[in-house]
DNA sequence: GTAGGGTTAG
């Protein structure tokens, strides 16, 4: 390499590193061109265009790119792919891409693995698996030997996808069939993000397919897998395929986690079968393994559900013994169990208590229980209740006040208070 | 050998 070369890549990487030196870098690339005669070494190019890319001069990038054979040197796809790189980080740089690639072929550059791999993974990035799936063929098409990273980045942006890939030969099920006919090894986390997908669709029984294929494929599926194609089943109301899963998991092996539990659980209450899943409470417990908030709040709810008051007040105080907190959830099941069971007072005991804790949002049965006072005659006590929901910033709806006008439509006038209350949710009403 | 992907309700 020539004095001279190493002399003007000094200069240019100073340049780079000086701010505002846009301007003196054309007329160094002039003299180059036209006054010097050494052979340019590439990495010179690749820098320039690094700097141009990145400061977002993505035409002077490519217009270095192009202009690589003037300086006597041979562009390979080591300039092609820093172009690439930098048009590939935005919107913006990416539709300069199509110019390059037919540029390069000009130039005479065989795209390498590599090249395809970072348009790859800027068209996932962007959300255009279709137009990555189309250059991963053209990979394999031209006998490339495609890393198995690019099955995984292709098929994870798939599940990523806001639209359901759903089914057929384009979705995701179509495309793990016809990369696995070219030799791709799906890991388990592949499977897992698969599954996945396919159960957020509620396709639970296509999950349990994709299941049995890893079985097939002689994997052990892992706690995960089951535990989501179990949800997905049950979803379905499979629920003869879910106790099948579950003890087909224990047969291999797999400890169930609290997740497992939940869902296995949850899918107990379902059935109806509150008592099974207080039985599988106990025995989780025996595992080794601590329900947590879901666990709790999936049994209280159907203990409330069938109006087992006072099983679910049991579980309550026992999940705070084992140091579970009640969430918002929790009040809201509680506080409909009671109201569903009449039990008006104790509701209002709890929604004050609500109140106080600040669990302060905004909830309908709280409308519910303000309406059932006013039809018993307790519209005092529900004026208290829209007070204090007042003090917490947590506004009645409409229907409350409609309940409470009614109560004393036999009365000569409105305290003033209800005056008050109606016009600012009427201005809320009007704001919204 | 590792991590990572998973649960109620709305």
């Amino acid at each position: 390499m020539s004095t001279t070369s190493i002399a003007y890549h000094f200069l240019i990487k100073t340049l780079i590193r000086t701010p505002l030196s846009f301007d003196h870098i054309p007329p160094i690339l002039d003299r180059i061109e036209l006054v010097e005669n050494f052979e340019t070494p590439e990495y010179i190019f690749v820098e320039l265009i690094r700097f141009y890319g990145c400061s977002g001069r993505f035409e002077e990038a490519v217009d270095v790119f192009c202009n690589i054979p003037s300086f006597r040197c041979v562009p390979s796809a080591l300039s092609l792919n820093s172009l690439l790189l930098v048009l590939c980080r935005r919107n913006q740089g990416l539709k300069l891409v199509p110019c390059v690639l037919m540029k390069s072929r000009v130039l005479n550059i065989r795209l390498e693995e590599s090249s395809f791999e970072i348009l790859i993974s800027a068209l996932c990035r962007f959300g255009k698996v279709g137009y990555a799936v189309e250059i991963l063929n053209c990979m394999i098409c031209d006998g490339f030997d495609v890393d198995m990273r690019i099955f995984s980045l292709i098929l994870s942006s798939m599940c990523e996808q806001k639209k359901g890939f759903g089914s057929g030969d384009f979705g995701v099920l179509g495309f793990l069939e016809s990369m696995r006919k070219v030799g791709f090894c799906p890991g388990m986390i592949d499977y897992a993000k698969v599954i996945k997908v396919l159960v957020k669709e509620r396709r639970g029984l296509d999950a349990l397919d994709v299941l049995n294929q890893i079985k097939a494929a002689r994997m052990k599926p892992d706690i995960v897998c089951y535990t989501m194609v179990l949800n997905g089943v049950i979803m379905e109301g499979e629920y003869d395929k879910a106790d099948e899963l579950f003890d087909e998991l224990l047969v291999l092996g797999l400890v169930p986690d609290v997740y497992t539990y939940n869902v296995y659980i949850n899918g107990l209450c379902k059935q109806n079968n509150v008592k099974g899943g207080l039985d599988v409470l106990l025995r989780m417990e025996k595992m080794g393994c601590k329900p947590n908030l879901i666990t709790y709040n999936v049994i209280l709810k159907a203990l409330c559900k069938f109006g087992k008051l006072d099983q679910a007040k049991e579980l309550l105080s026992e999940m705070s013994l084992n140091g579970v907190g009640a969430d918002l959830q929790t009040h809201r099941i509680m506080l409909d169990g009671l109201f569903g069971k009449g039990e008006i007072d104790e509701a209002c005991v709890l929604m004050e208590e609500m109140l106080d804790k600040c669990l302060c949002f905004y909830c309908s049965t709280y409308d519910e229980i303000i309406s059932g006072l006013c039809q018993r005659g307790l519209v005092c006590k529900a004026l208290d209740l829209v007070e204090k929901m007042a003090c917490k910033n947590v506004a009645p709806r409409p229907k409350s006040w409609e309940a409470i006008v009614l109560a004393f439509s036999n009365e000569l006038s409105l305290p003033e208070a209800v005056w008050t209350g109606l016009v600012s949710s009427a201005k809320t009403q009007g704001g919204t």
